[in-house]
Order: structure tokens, then C-alpha cells, then sequence
DNA sequence: ATGTCACTTTACAAGTGA
């Protein structure tokens, strides 16, 4: 089984992309992020021309997310109880087989001194609360916007107490790991930096290889049993001849046994 | 730190969010 995660930064800017991901990898269940676009303005057709069903929890202009998958998506639920902006549409799940999929968009924070900052810790804390409510094989992914440790930053220096990399922001993530969610990403990839997940547009980060990893996929331990490996698709975070300007985000690729 | 991008608006440039 196939899974991706990918923070697209518009569907409609990144549509041709997509369509060429789900050809490319043929995943069974894709997660996307910042959609920006109404649940009527989401591209249905072409998603459905490329044989995936989908469920889209959207909103103008910012955030939105929606699940795509070959088979079909049981017990949609949008956003979360307990959320603190839950006009914000950050978060969208369903069952997948007996896979309960959750696709999340983590309060950004724009820096530890923003009170956007404090809105994050205490979203992050309803999101635990409520994930701590589920049960059976779980994976939640996403755009978390927090890089668990300084594996996960290229200058843990630069980045020491920033926002995406301050210390409360990490007891969160820490949080969701205690509730017996592995990160499946580094699982697979042990000690080594990374895999960054999202480079910034501005002075040629992805080229100098500043990046961060901030897209994760935490499974339940019975997921992570069945992990093969997570890796990124850099190629993303490229410019591509036709299929218009990348995302600032790298899709991230899970694939498990069956 | 900042070589950017996408969105919106009683739009045609500027502010916002990332």
C-alpha cells in the first residue's frame, strides 16, 4: 500500500501536478494541504478522470484539505472536536479499508512572539486530545509545521527556538508520539538529517539546501509494522517543463506491506 | 536571512499569509 502526504500550496495552481503524481506513483490514498479553494471549486473531474475518489474539507483563500483514494472513503469527518478555530478547515479524515486515515494543516504560528504562536500549542493540544480517543490502526499526516528535533532543521543553530523548531512546539509533537504514534520518517530513516519536507520560495533554499522537515506521517504500531519506507519526492520541488511552478512542500511517500 | 509565491480586494497595486 501507497500513501502520500503533500502540501500543495493552491490545487489550482499545482492541478497539472497532481494529476501527474497520482499517474507517476499511483498511490492509493493521497493527502493534501492547502488546497485554498471551496469544496465547489475543488478540480473534481480531473481527480475522478485519474480514478480517485475524494472527500475535500475546503475554504477560500487559505488552508482547505481533501483525501483522495482508488477505493472508497467510509466515516468522513471534517475538522475535530475541540478545535480552537473551527472555522479554520485544517483537518479531514476517513477510513480507507480498515486504515483510519487523518489529514491535517498545523496552525502555522509565524513566530514564538505572533499570538498566532499560542493558538498553534493550544491546537496542537486539542488535536492530541482528540487523536488519544481513537482506536485501531491509525495514520495522521500532514503538514505539521513543527520539525520534531534537530535532525529535522539544516542550521539547528539558526534555528534554535524559532518557530517550526521552538521547545514547546516539539513537547507537542513528543505528545503525539506518547499516545503510541510512531514517525514513520524517522523510523525509516534513523539517524540520518531529514528527509526535508518543505524548502522556503525565498533565496534559493532548495537550491542551498535549506530545508526543513515539517510534512510527517505518524503511525499507530500496528501501521509501523508494516512500514517499507518513506521517502521524498524531491523532483517536486523542481520547476517542470508543463506542469507549472513546484510547491514550496515536497510530497512525502509512504509505502507499507500488505 | 530572504534570489518567492498565491491569495484577496468595490482591484489594475498593495496587503496578508506562508
Amino acid at each position: 500500500m501507497k500513501v502520500i502526504t503533500w502540501n500543495v500550496n493552491s490545487v489550482r495552481q499545482r492541478l497539472a501536478r497532481v494529476i501527474a503524481l497520482l499517474n507517476r506513483h499511483e498511490p492509493d490514498v493521497l493527502c493534501l494541504q492547502e488546497i485554498k479553494v471551496t469544496d465547489d471549486a475543488f478540480p473534481l473531474m480531473e481527480v475522478t478522470a485519474a480514478g480517485y475518489q475524494c472527500v475535500t474539507h475546503g475554504q477560500k483563500a487559505y488552508n482547505g484539505v481533501a483525501i483522495l483514494a482508488r477505493e472508497p472513503l467510509h466515516d468522513v469527518s471534517l475538522g475535530f472536536r475541540g478545535d480552537p478555530v473551527p472555522e479554520e478547515a485544517r483537518v479531514v479524515s476517513a477510513t480507507v479499508g480498515d486504515l483510519r486515515v487523518v489529514n491535517a494543516y498545523v496552525v502555522n504560528g509565524k513566530s514564538t512572539t505572533d499570538p498566532a504562536y499560542q493558538i498553534k500549542l493550544r491546537w496542537l493540544d486539542a488535536l492530541a486530545d482528540w487523536l488519544a480517543t481513537m482506536a485501531g490502526p491509525l495514520l495522521v499526516m500532514g503538514d505539521f509545521n513543527v520539525a520534531p528535533t534537530d535532525l529535522d532543521v539544516y542550521d539547528p543553530a539558526l534555528w534554535h527556538g524559532q518557530n517550526l523548531a521552538s521547545e514547546p512546539e516539539r513537547e507537542r509533537i513528543r505528545r503525539l508520539e506518547s499516545l503510541g504514534l510512531i514517525d514513520l520518517a524517522r523510523a525509516h530513516a534513523g539517524d540520518t538529517p531529514g528527509p526535508y519536507t518543505y524548502w522556503d520560495y525565498r533565496a534559493g533554499a532548495f537550491h542551498k539546501g535549506w530545508g526543513l522537515r515539517i510534512d510527517l506521517m505518524l503511525g499507530s504500531a500496528d501501521v509501523a509494522a508494516r512500514l517499507v519506507s518513506v521517502e521524498v519526492d524531491r523532483e517536486e520541488r523542481k520547476p517542470t517543463a508543463g506542469e507549472g511552478k513546484p510547491s514550496d512542500h515536497a510530497p512525502l511517500i509512504l509505502t507499507l506491506r500488505d
